[in-house]
RNA sequence: GCCCGUGUGGCGGAACUGGUAGACGCGACGGACUCAAAAUCCGUUUUCCGCGAGGAAGUGGGGGUUCGAGUCCCUCCACGGGCACCA
């Protein structure tokens, strides 16, 4: 019994591909283009298990649209600054940019021995100046444009370290290495005008119709326009008024408090002469500025002891308070409170003693029923009441429905001068300042007497200094002794360079296009961009769902701006894949262990001091308890193809993937499985012998079948990989190997179906295991490479399986099945099935009221 | 807290646009081959009742729409992703 050798084979047959005159992709070729695409990977270090999931998928629909006759791009690169490098500098003493190429040439390694059919020739890196020269060059042709300007925003700033932190390096409020309470921080930081685009961005999103609907729902509300008023109090006592906006000025009347946020200009001035307050805001910002943060922690409130007088009826007023919820960079940052129809504000106004004032009530009660819904609302136990209703306690806004109080309360303000109807959006700009090393320099510099100008073109690149030291905390680039000093492009005197680097997201949001032309000595050329954009499908975690993806988007957009595009849209097709999972295992002390530290058979117990374990839930896998997977041992153990396969079996792609040893081995067993087919499975009929005609009518011998089965497998597989069913389709090329296995006689018609069932196989599973593809098709003795061969086709005339079985219920229950030609009529149907002897015992003699055919489907007798 | 998902046998999952729930795989059990084991092959495998024919229940919980609901609606629960300086 032969065993399939991968190891042999796996290496062979990449090399062939990579020496195949067909393997680039050409610029301009007459075949259609497909371009594929995979978000590149950070460096980490290794390739981990999400990477062989996301570049299988991707290398499956390549060679698929390859074997469709489409001219293929599918380029490979890496996303190679970011925050690990420093950090594995700091604690390895080794330089970021060492560190960074080592981790891309071990990756690079491991990834081609999974044999992807990638265009290495247009591989990238965005850490090497060649890539970051052309997009210093973007960054000032949207500074041109106007799509680049500065202003403060807030930081987290570590007051011990002297850095600034991500908010991933805040951990419960404070620096993760020196552990002291976070505070914000003020900094001048540059900015993509990515608000320009609100309204296209929005809009757009109807148009991608490739792209999953919850990606495009999650970036709609992202973008969050909303529709609603800004309003203006006095302030009493004051000369100036306090905006705030509000989607609900309807239930302005229901105004109990007004809250600022702490940064606010107006709580700056006060807490300068309230020391309460400014410990206030102090104690606000130890939050540090992430949002989920910041909207989770309890709600707190300093009341500021100004009044705020209503815009509605100025005998009214409410007091002022500055609040911990309260965002500064959403709507004016300040809002009104209306505790009945809010339940934030309902907390706080509970928490504070203020009123609680029904300003909106179901239509249609009766005046009891009114009574006690006002009454419930000012119970404890209650919650705010949002839904649909009719305006009370509301003056000349009682009765009105909703969406009418709110057009009515908007005239009222803008006639009386205290408000305004606008439209409000979530969306921010893109601040891209970093504090750091390890990313693209703002090609910017700051002159006392010029102010801040752009580096001149010819002056390009501004590269990163080699000799930075990590031995301090803070932006090294700040620190060097030379780096940073330059002469001013504008008088010539003395300047200093800009220090910030830029958000690494600036890096993916373009490198698409620097595939299509990726030696070009501008960002990349018209010609190649025109070619090949926009990606035709890109496939990576939902993880990106937005930053990353609406990033791109306003990208391509602002490049069109520059008159660098004419697209607006990077990406036409959209894939987001899921997590891979793996089992966890403690020990007996509670530590974690690798699947490797533990028996897999009976009674699970630990491989090093053989005590038990507890097994736990299955999770997403991470360093962090251990319950990683190497792909590099898996691939030297089981071959890629099996790597592969597994990969695609069982789970969706988009939905997460449990890994288990076992499902591994499942995939290795078919692998041989197959081979085993292929080379001892019978007598197979010499190449190129016709289909006997025998075969052609006859659909019920084991030959037929197994030949119909095979043209089933042919229509169908194809589908399942163009949406992204791969699941089923190993599926279907399991049942096709078992209908196969199955034929046991040596018949000419049988040799003949095994040939072409064991072919069409390997045309079949081409994409997904191109290894024993190619070694199936050499063994048959096929010409040439299976890798230049188109995909099959199916013959219709066997796919029509002439009777169809179907489903008989009585009163909605299945009491039957019955085999009817295709497409009988439904009297036909309905007689047969009043017919059949069950459905009679159940009807126990009674006439049916009424008879639901569906043709090929179901009849339904109701009595 | 807010936004977006997901939930089906012992397990991963299948079920096209509301029409036979459990394809395919894993595991388990039984058998063949073998001195034995591995590998391989054959069979059984949602649960409950029944010797059997057959019947009943069943897609996270509760409710609804429909001749018919895993699929649509409401609600609750659990888990996952994102929340703008992780990538």
């Amino acid at each position: 019994m032969s065993r399939y050798n991968f190891k042999d084979s796996e290496a062979r047959w990449q090399a062939a591909w990579a020496a195949a005159p067909s393997y680039a992709a050409q610029d301009g070729d007459p075949r259609p283009k497909y371009y594929v695409l995979e978000m590149f990977p950070y460096p980490s270090g290794r390739i981990h298990m999400g990477h062989v999931r996301n570049y299988t998928i991707g290398d499956v629909i390549a060679r698929y649209k390859r074997a469709r006759g489409f001219n293929v791009l599918h380029p490979m690169g890496w996303d190679a600054f970011g925050l690990p490098a420093e950090n594995a500098a700091m604690e390895k003493k080794v330089h970021p940019r060492t560190w960074t190429l080592e981790n891309i040439a071990t990756m690079r390694a491991q990834m081609k021995t999974m044999g992807l059919f990638i265009h290495w020739d247009r591989e990238l890196a965005t850490c090497l100046p060649d890539y970051y020269v052309e997009q210093q060059k973007l960054f000032l042709a949207f500074h041109r444009q106007g799509l680049v300007y500065r202003k403060k925003s807030w930081v987290n700033w570590d007051p011990v370290d002297m850095t600034v932190l991500a908010n991933e390096q805040v951990i419960d409020g404070r620096g993760w290495r020196s552990g002291a309470p976070v505070e914000r921080r003020e900094l001048s930081q540059w900015f993509f005008k990515i608000t320009q685009y609100n309204d296209e961005l929005l809009s757009a999103l109807d148009t991608l119709d490739r792209w999953p609907e919850k990606v495009r729902t999650m970036q709609r509300n992202w973008i969050g326009r909303s529709e609603g008023a800004r309003v203006f109090w006095k302030l009493q006592g004051r000369d100036d008024s306090l905006e705030v906006f509000t989607t609900r000025p309807d239930t302005l009347f229901g105004a109990s408090f007004c809250a600022l946020s702490p940064g606010h200009p107006l709580t700056k001035e006060l807490a300068a002469k309230d020391p309460a307050l400014a410990a206030f805001v102090r104690q606000c910002e130890a939050l540090g500025t992430s949002e989920a943060t910041i909207e989770t922690a309890e709600k707190l409130g300093y009341d500021t002891g100004l009044r705020a007088q209503h815009p509605l009826d100025a005998t009214q007023s409410v007091p002022v308070y500055v609040a911990n919820f309260v965002l500064m960079d959403y709507g004016t940052g300040a809002i009104f409170g209306c505790p009945a129809h809010d339940q934030r504000d309902l907390d706080f106004a509970r928490k504070y003693g203020l009123a609680v004032i029904p300003v909106v009530a179901p239509a249609g009660q009766s005046p009891e029923e009114r009574a006690a819904f006002v009454a419930k609302l000012a119970t404890s136990d209650t919650t705010a009441f949002d839904g649909d209703g009719e305006a009370i306690n509301s003056g000349f806004l009682d009765g009105l429905p909703v969406a009418a109080a709110i057009r009515s309360a908007i005239e009222r303000l803008e006639a009386e001068g205290h408000g305004q109807g606008t439209v409000q959006w979530r969306l921010r700009d893109w601040g891209v300042s970093r504090q750091r090393y390890w990313g693209t320099p703002i090609p910017f510099v700051h002159c006392a007497k010029c102010g801040v100008l752009p580096v001149p073109e010819d002056q390009l690149p501004v590269e990163l200094p080699e000799d930075v030291t990590f031995d301090r905390p803070g932006n090294p680039l700040d620190h060097h002794p030379t780096w940073k000093h330059t002469s001013c492009p504008g008088c010539g005197g003395a300047a200093t360079r800009d220090t910030d680097t830029m958000d690494t997201f600036v890096d993916s949001s373009w490198y698409f296009l620097r595939f299509t032309s990726p030696h070009a000595t501008e960002p990349f050329t018209r010609k190649a961009a025109d070619y090949w954009m926009a990606v035709d499908q890109y496939i990576g975690g939902i993880e990106h769902a937005i930053l990353h993806l609406l990033y791109s988007r306003f990208f391509t957009r602002a490049l069109r701006d520059c008159g660098y595009l004419d697209i607006a849209e990077p990406f036409a097709g959209l894939f987001t894949q899921g997590m891979i999972c793996h089992e966890t295992y403690r020990d007996a002390e509670g530590q974690w262990l690798t699947p490797q530290e533990v028996t897999r058979e009976g009674d699970r117990v630990s491989t090093l001091d053989g005590r038990p374990v507890t097994v736990g839930r299955v999770e997403k896998m991470s360093k962090s308890k251990k319950n990683v997977v190497d792909p590099e041992r898996i691939i030297a153990v089981y071959g890629a193809d099996t790597a592969r396969w597994f990969m695609l079996s069982d789970s969706p792609p988009d939905r997460e993937m449990e890994w288990t040893e076992s499902g591994i081995e499942g995939a290795w067993r078919f692998v041989n499985r197959l081979w085993r087919l292929v080379s001892e499975g019978g007598a197979l009929a010499p190449a190129g012998q016709p289909l006997p005609d025998s075969l052609v009518a006859d659909g019920a011998s084991p030959a037929g079948a197994a030949l119909r089965a095979t043209h089933s497998a042919i229509a169908h597989i194809g589908e399942d990989l163009e949406r992204f069913h791969f699941n089923k389709a190993v599926a279907r090329v399991h049942e096709l190997a078992n209908t196969l296995a199955a034929l046991k006689d040596d018949t000419a018609e049988i040799a003949w179906v095994r040939r072409f069932g064991v072919e069409s196989i390997a045309r079949l599973i081409a994409p997904m295991m191109p290894h024993l593809a190619e070694e199936i098709w050499a063994y048959l003795g096929g010409e040439g490479l299976l890798f230049d061969q188109p995909w099959p086709q199916a013959d219709a005339r066997f796919l029509d399986q002439g009777t169809v079985k179907i489903a008989v219920q009585v009163n909605g229950k299945l009491r039957a099945t019955i085999d009817l030609p295709r497409d009988s009529d439904r009297a036909a149907a309905e007689a047969a099935a009043l017919d059949n002897e069950s459905v009679q015992r159940f009807l126990e003699g009674k006439v049916p009221r009424k008879v639901i055919v569906v043709p090929n489907r179901i009849v339904n007798v109701v009595v």
